[in-house]
Order: C-alpha cells, then structure tokens, then sequence
DNA sequence: GAAGATTGAAATGTCAATCTTA
DNA sequence: TAAGATTGACATTTCAATCTTC
C-alpha cells in the first residue's frame, strides 16, 4: 500500500491542457481530411486511412503485414481489419497472401491509393504544420522530440528508437 | 494554389512519435482502470468517465450544465449523452433539471460517484505520473505547458487560458 | 428561428471465439 | 500448443432529425 503521488498544480494543468489538445488535434485534422471535396477525397478517408495510407507508402514494396502495421499504428488487429476492408472495398489497398507464411496477410497499397495519398497529403500536413509545428519554435521541438522518445520507451521497452 | 511546405525529417519524427504517445498512453490508462478489481471498479469506468467524474467534483455544487461539460471534455453532445446515461445506470451521477432554462440539464456527481473517483483517482493518477510526468524533467514540464497553452489556443481561440 | 438536449438508425469499435497453419 | 488473421455478437460513436423552451 503505497502513499498516492498527487499530481502538483504544474502537471494537472498540463495534463489537462495535454488532453485538451490532443482531442481538439484529432477533431480538427479529422473534419479537414473529411470535409475535403470529393474530387481529392472521394472516398471520405479520415485520419485513420490517412495514416495507414502514409504507412504503407513507406514501406518495402508499398506493403506491410497485417501484424506488423497493427503494431505501428497501435491498433487492436480485428479494428485494423475492419479498416482494412473499408480501404480493400474502395480499392486503396489490396490484401496479399503470404507465400512463406500461409496464415499470414500483407496489406499492399494499390496505384489508386497511392494516388490518393498524394491527394490528401497537402491538406493534412498543412493541418499538422498549422495548429502544431508552426506554433512552436526549434527549442521546443528539440525539447519535445526528446521527452516523446524518452515517454515512448517507458511505455513500450521494444520500440525501436529512430532518430 | 500554395506551395505545400512538407515536414522536416525532425518534424516527421516527432509527429509519429506523438502520434504513439498518444494512442498508447490512451490504451494503457484504459487497461489499468478497466482491470482494477471490481470492488474499486465494480461499474468498469474507463478514461473517459474518469475524466467526467473529475470534472464533476470540481464543478460548483459538483453539477455542470450538459452542454458545458461537453465543451470541457471536447465531445459531442449526442456523445455525452449517452455516457451520462451509462454513468446514471450506475448511480454515479445523476440528472436535474435547470430551474432557470427550462430547456437545460446538470449532470450532478451523486455520493457514491464521488467515492468512485476517490476508488480510482490512485491508479489512475499513478499511471499518469509513471507514464508521463516522472518521465519529464522540469525544464521539460516547463516548455510542455508553455507550448500547449500556445497551441491549445490556436486550435480553440475561446478557450479560456488558466496558467 | 435558434439554443439545449436527446433520440434513432447506421457506422464503427471491442472482445472473445474461431479458423487455419506453424 | 501457439501465432496470424478474421468473424460474430455486442457496445459505442456518429450524424441527422426531433422535441422543448428561449
């Protein structure tokens, strides 16, 4: 039975400002992706399918296992494969059997998925750029950038620290 | 017709590295107030009612008008609603009518609402300060609050700034 | 007509099976 | 038996009405 830490006046605020922000983010790059018109985003692609999208764009061969971007995109595997099957029907992504692992699935990013990546991008990283990397200065990115690195190993030991 | 001003490599990398932050810490907080044992969390509370239960007690009279509280915790109405239905099922708050509009509802902290949050503020702020603030060295607690004020009020001019 | 709040139907998310192959 | 992925049942969220009072 140990004695319960408080959070000081700094850290709730901080914390409650953090909450703030972080759903005010995904609110607004949400609304920006979804109410793009439908010549650049037919298919209505939120920040989820966004950032699957860019995923796959940068992998070996536009493709990933269905494990492994679970992995990156933190996602419980039965949400990714909903996902997934809205991105398939719509033809963005194409789902790839394994040839040396017969129970495994990649998910491939089509020619027309990559096309609309190249759609939608502008729009969401102006988003990103407007309401967060513009608003902050070089020390704070610098100082931001080491603290995430540092938060993320604490709450995942295996990550692979990049840059 | 503006030229896109893509993100940095740092950028990149401390966009994705939030984008972690975020859903993970999100995930872990779940699981650790979902998994308490049913006599601290017989009703299985999540994040979410977490924070509207803390918003609660420290509201006047521990009551807050329904659209206020929407506003606090950035969710839609429809949304709230319905988490306060849940939380009504299970007597931890409860609803009364607004005297002086008639077309207004508190969401009131009911005793044994209250006592819940007292059950699961432990944990819930353990994991806050594990996963987060015993993370950051003040310097870094410092620019934290002083970039997400910025920020928190470029997304949301309204919002009024308490330090 | 507009604001506060809720409702109903449809979309999406979760969790515990299930199915297949390692 | 365990890992990769999907399915099905159920919970939650969304969005566009709706209802009531301002």
């Amino acid at each position: 039975v140990e004695e319960t830490r408080w959070l000081t006046a700094q850290e709730q605020t901080g914390w409650r400002l953090y909450l703030r922000f972080q759903k005010m983010m995904n609110e607004r790059l949400t609304e920006e992706l979804t109410r793009l018109p439908s010549d650049v985003n037919p298919y209505g692609a939120d920040k989820a399918d966004y950032e699957i999208l860019a995923l796959l764009s940068e992998a070996p061969d536009r493709q990933l296992r269905m494990s492994e971007l679970a992995d990156v995109v933190v996602s419980p595997r039965s949400r990714l494969t909903y996902r997934i099957d809205q991105l398939v029907q719509h033809g963005l992504v194409e789902r790839i059997k394994c040839d040396t692992d017969k129970r495994g699935a990649f998910a491939h990013l089509t020619e027309s998925g990559w096309e609309a990546l190249l759609r939608l991008a502008p729009s969401h990283v102006g988003g990103v750029r407007k309401y967060l990397f513009d608003v902050l200065t070089p020390e704070e990115l610098d100082v931001m950038t080491q603290f995430l690195h540092r938060v993320v190993a604490v709450l995942d030991p295996h990550y692979e620290v990049i840059t």
